[in-house]
DNA sequence: CCCATATAATTAGGCCCCATAGCATTTATT
DNA sequence: AATAAATGCTATGGGGCCTAATTATATGGG
């Protein structure tokens, strides 16, 4: 993920306000600091995984078949419902399959009822895989956030939802107005 | 960028507690809703700079030529400058430079006193191309945080300062453990 | 002056993430 | 039965990123 290791500051802004006399200067310095953090988090945790053997992507379908298996007692998941749970298309998904299968990390079974269907399963070295990195995982990110007293999440967490709330309704928005 | 698009809910590490006794779950979906709001909003910037035709990353290497005009009157940066300043190693740097430089955004030079370097600068196109993405970029940009009063800006800025400030704490921690 | 070392940029090769388009199979709709 | 829709897959390609090796250049002793 590409940001900006030194972010811009005031100086870097004021030649171009001339021009763009509306330009908000906190917001976008707020905007870039978000980015980094974000970057150095997602970083600092891809290298944690790396060094377990999984990628970011890897990682949240393991998660996502392992709650499947609590939620709904191991009946699985689909690749089309995994992918639609991780926000990625179904070929994207085929791909992410392959590779966790070869790894012996999850298992393809065909679906009684629908032949279109298949059906992916967590294999006991996958769970072993997740149970390998939880507790240190866990244990990292509670770290990141210790910091920060209750009443501060609270609040980080309430504005982190403003925000997206705006980025859904902007979405709605330009969706809407691509289709009138 | 790879999250889940249905957050964790308390519910899903119900079943973890007994094993992880520590587990911290309000920091855990702090967390992930954390690289939730930032996935989004990279992904929605990275759609619009699409129709500009620039990738995120390149587009972050014409604002640092950008930035280096403006600082310190167009003398450019080298490749090896330039990776520095967005995180990326040379080679890495070198893709993108070709990129550029066919697309014709990007000049590249040879240092007059140092042969082995490279001097990079903006074309005419360049600047052009960042002239036609700036005002409604930063316009997006200040939309998003619209609904953020300027208090809450204070408070968000901090709070990712708090955060950033231990992911740094924490990296040198581990180059220490690496070393020692 | 020469050689060892360091630095700059590049190339080659590879992995991951991700998308679109097209395909075969199977199921649902009408 | 015919059409539409869904599922999973392949092929293809782009972007981001890395390590290792290569080439050219510079620099600091000996």
């Amino acid at each position: 993920m590409f940001y900006m290791k030194e972010l811009p500051d005031e100086e870097d802004f004021r030649p171009l306000v001339p021009e763009y006399s509306s330009l908000d200067t906190s917001s976008v310095m707020l905007f870039y600091l978000f980015l980094q953090v974000g970057s150095d988090m997602l970083t600092a945790f891809e290298s944690y995984l790396a060094d377990h053997g999984v990628s970011q992507g890897r990682f949240i379908v393991l998660l996502l078949l392992l709650r499947s298996q609590v939620r709904n007692n191991g009946s699985g998941l689909s690749p089309s419902e995994l992918a639609g749970q991780a926000g990625v298309t179904r070929a994207t998904m085929t791909g992410l399959m392959k590779g966790l299968q070869r790894d012996g990390l999850i298992e393809r079974f065909s679906h009684d009822g629908d032949r279109r269907k298949v059906i992916v399963r967590l294999t006991p070295k996958g769970k072993e895989s997740l149970n390998a990195i939880f507790p240190d995982y866990y244990a990292r990110i509670a770290e990141l956030m210790n910091d920060l007293e209750d009443d501060e999440r609270e609040k980080l967490s309430m504005l982190l939802h403003k925000v997206k709330n705006k980025i859904y309704s902007s979405k709605q928005a330009s969706a809407a107005g691509a289709r009138g």
